[in-house]
DNA sequence: ATAAAGGTTCATCGTGG
DNA sequence: CCACGTGGAACCTTTAT
């Protein structure tokens, strides 16, 4: 650990002892119903825990005048801690060690000293290093969260990420990539890997990064990492389009059937499978006799029209074909 | 690394219910 | 307004150079 933690860990403590005194000193009784009263000094507020009555207002309020959405972002809006700089990759918070040896007047140091000098210059650059990588660890998750969150994608996949995330960094995959795509690809490899992906137009927009250099890293990342990642389930989109388009139960259920089949002709290799789900979700409430158009279809799909009349053409096919099988 | 080949997706249009 | 087919550009993946 470096200086740096020690010292924010302290002045957190501080700030809790703060907080007990303040509550320790306060008067106890309520004027109002005589009942128990209750400092609340992140609020600046004192009140009567039976009746409600706020007896005092307006004290420090040591709460943040910010809110933090995520940790990256309570790390940067934090006001805890020495003035920081954006010029130095640590923001200037770590011990540097000059590389003369010399002490603070100038004078050159001594043999044992400079020995000493140099073995102090080789743990902090270690240090440092490690610190690097702890920070950009800290803010990748941060980003996963934060763009799981944006996507409904539940903890285990986050939790998939992360450790998808950590073998790249172990593997050194980042130099030469931002840590914004690597972890976008995490999650969306994770989310795949899960059963529950979403699509790359889905996660691009929730992602800092381009979707061009979104998927030269995704593409990048799996090689590396030898992941195994099945092509998707055309399947795994239809309950999340089914709930969007508002259509019935019976619908979906035929979507999925229309699916199986379809995949046990082999329709769907080579084939986006986003489509093939599109197709399903257009086709069922047809044949169940509900009112869906191609263009709503195409909206929540992230798919055009005309994919949607190629795949469905197919799809009819394979199910009717389907169907004469089973006749026989 | 680059190119060629073979495939898919897409924005548009006209036709027709 | 919606469905459907169309053909050519853009793009992706694979394979060979």
């Amino acid at each position: 650990m470096t200086e740096t933690h020690t010292w924010t860990a302290n002045e957190t403590r501080t700030i809790d002892e703060q907080q007990s005194t303040t509550e320790s000193e306060q008067e106890h009784v309520c004027p109002e119903c005589g009942g128990s009263l209750v400092t609340d000094a992140e609020h600046g507020e004192t009140a009567c825990s039976e009746c409600g009555l706020v007896v005092e207002e307006d004290e420090i309020d040591h709460g943040p005048e910010w809110r933090a959405f995520d940790s990256s972002e309570r790390d940067s809006k934090s006001r805890v801690g020495a003035p920081t700089t954006q010029m130095m990759h640590d923001k200037g918070l770590s011990t540097t060690i000059d590389w003369q040896n010399k002490d603070a007047y100038g004078n050159a140091l001594s043999s044992n000293q400079r020995e000493k000098m140099q073995r102090l210059r080789t743990w902090n650059r270690r240090f440092q290093t490690r610190d690097h990588q702890e920070r950009n660890l800290r803010q990748a998750l941060g980003e996963i969260d934060r763009m799981a969150s944006a996507l409904g994608l539940p903890e285990n996949v986050r939790e998939t990420a992360s450790v998808i995330y950590r073998r790249a960094l172990e593997d050194d995959l980042l130099p030469g990539r931002s840590i914004e795509g690597v972890a976008t690809s995490s999650l969306y490899a994770a989310a795949r890997q899960a059963g529950v992906p979403r699509t790359i137009d889905e996660v691009a927009r929730v992602s800092r990064v381009e979707e061009e250099e979104f998927k030269r890293t995704y593409r990048y990342v799996v090689r590396e990492l030898n992941l195994e990642v099945a092509p998707a389930d055309p399947v795994s989109y239809v309950t999340r389009f089914a709930s969007e388009l508002d259509i019935s139960d019976e619908a979906e259920h035929l979507a999925r059937e229309m699916l199986e089949a379809a995949k046990e002709r082999g329709v769907h290799s080579g084939k986006n499978p986003v489509g093939l789900a599109a197709a399903s979700v257009y086709a069922a409430p047809l044949l169940t006799n509900e009112q869906i158009t191609q263009q709503e279809v195409s909206e929540v799909a992230d798919i055009s029209e005309v994919t949607i009349r190629n795949r469905y053409r197919e799809l009819l096919e394979a199910y009717e074909d389907a169907d004469r099988a089973l006749a026989a």
